[in-house]
DNA sequence: TAGATTGTTAATCGATTAACAATC
DNA sequence: TAGATTGTTAATCGATTAACAATC
């Protein structure tokens, strides 16, 4: 194991849930066991690379044997503090917001939507998944009271900062965005995007 | 401009929309001229590497000037390619599928949802935007019939393998992903993901 | 002209990969 | 033991940033 306080790329970061979600698959198929190399052919990854990500965090594998697929996905999930409940609030009820809101089922990893807000009155009330739209007004109460500390923001992009600003101000530590559009937030708080109108024509550039 | 043939790095051309995006927000506020130093402190990046990133493709820019914005805009739509119709097809018409489609509008570069499919019977026959849902054995045809070049897949991870060698032997060259797994096509062929759960599950990392 | 800003080269930084001793 | 595979160091590769001559 590395010496502590090395601080880990994002990169790094970024592959441990593609990690996660291979050996989650391996663990229901009943395989016990699995190298590097193994995880690499499958990833199209480097196995020297994959080694390199988990010993920054640990001495996770046995040399010879390779590691073990239970063990690493606990310590994976423990890395990426998804042993621990994580409330999470979505801003945007829309198509979208609704079709994610959907999929908590799929999210198990103790992250749960756990408040939905919306600016629309004829969208506020409405369920979705048993879970009432709420009026912005709302929101920084809400997010304190249910210690919601993931924004999820599926707003136009011409309304993203803003509610950002309102969730970070609410106390909010991380925000995933599916709004085409930066964000800027105070720092220490996180901000990931899920922007597929930018993947899309950047999937243009690659055609003929 | 730099000597021609230069291979492009991913990095740059997923800068392109950004810049794309951005400028395209100036020039509705009638902003006629951008340097890289306005360009890199909105988007928080380097303006060096906006000039450089530009570079690959040609002399935009005016010395002592900046980049004429709707200049800039019409020669970054040709690197991409979105100053032609595409189109696009997309597989898997649940929830999520029929957020997208309803995304039409705002992609207005010329990729155009043209056909949608699902395994489903009963989803299958529904119309979405105007667009009837067809079932997965009229894909190849269709696909051919309407010249689809980009496919977007909507379906669970367990079917996004078989869904993506469909799409891939009917002729589609790129496909966006939003499908939790990693999917295998053959040389030439272009994947790209938007997988929500994996950007969520790194942002928890970075929690506290 | 003086000030601003590009395009590009060189310097730096960081991430990926190769190689191998340690060891199961 | 022999074969396999880890953890880690060193080498390589590539991307970002700084610096500056050219020039509008």
């Amino acid at each position: 194991m590395k010496t502590t306080t090395e601080k880990i790329s994002e990169a790094v970061v970024r592959r441990l849930p593609v990690y996660l979600r291979y050996l989650t698959e391996l663990l229901t198929n009943g395989v016990q066991t699995v190298s590097s190399q193994d995880l690499g052919r499958r990833l199209d990854l480097n196995p020297a690379q994959i080694r390199k990500d988990l010993a920054y965090f640990g001495d996770f594998g046995k040399k010879g044997i390779g590691y073990d697929v239970e063990y690493l996905i606990e310590k994976i999930r423990q890395i990426l503090k998804l042993d621990r409940d994580i409330a999470v609030a979505l801003v945007g009820a829309g198509n979208l917001g609704k079709a994610l809101s959907n999929y908590n089922v799929y999210l198990n990893d103790n992250m749960r939507i756990v408040a939905l807000f919306d600016s629309h009155p004829s969208t506020v009330g409405t369920h979705i998944n048993n879970l009432a739209v709420q009026p912005m007004e709302e929101m920084s109460d809400s997010v304190k009271q249910l210690h919601v500390r993931v924004g999820i923001i599926t707003v136009p992009g011409s309304e993203a900062q803003k509610v950002a600003d309102d969730l970070v101000q609410a106390g909010v530590e991380a925000i995933l965005s599916f709004a085409p559009a930066i964000i800027k937030v105070k720092e220490g708080v996180r901000v990931h995007y899920a922007d597929f109108t930018t993947e899309l024509q950047s999937l243009a550039f690659y055609l003929e």
